[in-house]
DNA sequence: GTACGATACGGAGGGCCCCGCCGTTTAGCA
DNA sequence: TGCTAAACGGCGGGGCCCTCCGTATCGTAC
């Protein structure tokens, strides 16, 4: 990569991360491209759809969370692991804006290689174990992906509220112990 | 009213209705003019704008899910009651392409005379006189505002299963009596 | 230090969309 | 039948996305 196209990529990402932050996933990639100095066929050449930007934009941050589960792993509660790390997440998901509609999209894709290393599947693969060593303690049929999905929706839900964060912790808190526990 | 503003009011309705089921809640103004064979002006004179246009379209299945709650007050077994119209609000919010999204954005609105009569509101009303039946069985806060942001979250993060339905009530249900019930 | 090939860049152009506006048509009443 | 107010259609401005291509720049080989 020359160092041009570095340095461009650099402040692309920057920039873009700022301008998601102020307006969303739909932020536009034209504004984008003004702001960091580039012409706007700069940015496809880097990031040929949106999507390639947002996963961009996020990948640290899932990393994040993809070190924390594994730190999680093996601790003698696993119950509380896995609540520790589905806030994390949705923390995570609910603070950061159009990380939320990033996962959700990126469930839209056909399957490929690009698919198996996308946000959401980095995910999937964190929480995997924590679910498995708490499957005891879950209700049947619960897999990684429920959680996500639900994560996810919270987080897009909850995307307007005042404190986003709290609303969205309070609604997972309530859904994994149960809205109506006395089945 | 004009009648030949009534016939193009009901026209447009009924294309948005085909449109939006088929492309979403963004589905382009234009492209349902288009189809209904007005201006674009005519759109924009009957729905000032894209919430208003989504208002009409989805008006009568939210009254329909008013009428459903209306049924159910009364019910001896409250919880019940209630998880019955959860689950008809969740299939209705998957299965119709871009009332998930309507909900969730008319959350985003200011307060105001508008507000009050919007989709949001009505399913709060409708579904408030049940969640108070029903109280003593569940998590203690629960309101139905809670309850509705829920749906519309795992609606929108199921949009794209290939069966929403069957998978937004099956998050629902988990939802419901608790991923991990044993607290 | 220079010359060259590959790589990356920028922006113009086409298409679509939303939005505001205004001249024209038409419905409904007198 | 004539009139007026309501409703209509579509034009023009602005924005965005996307493709494409001539140009500038980087890095290397000599």
């Amino acid at each position: 990569m020359r160092a041009d196209a570095q340095r461009n990529y650099a402040r692309l990402l920057s920039v873009a991360a700022e301008e998601i932050a102020l307006n969303g996933a739909d932020a536009s990639l034209e504004q984008i491209a003004r702001l960091a100095g580039v012409g706007s066929g700069t940015v496809r050449r880097h990031f040929p759809n949106r999507h390639a930007l947002l996963a961009a934009v996020f990948r640290e941050r899932v990393e994040s969370l993809h070190a924390h589960a594994a730190d999680l792993t093996g601790r003698p509660d696993a119950r509380a692991a896995l609540l520790e790390w589905l806030t994390a997440v949705t923390t995570s998901a609910a603070t950061i804006r159009g990380l939320a509609v990033a996962l959700n999209r990126d469930c839209g894709l056909e399957p490929g290689p690009a698919h198996e290393h996308c946000a959401t599947s980095r995910l999937l693969e964190a929480g995997e174990p924590l679910v498995r060593q708490a499957a005891g303690a879950l209700a049947p049929g619960v897999t990684v992906a429920d959680l996500i999905a639900l994560i996810t929706g919270i987080a897009l839900a909850t995307e307007n509220h005042p404190d986003p964060a709290e609303e969205a912790n309070r609604l997972l808190g309530l859904a994994f112990s149960g809205i109506s526990p006395s089945a």
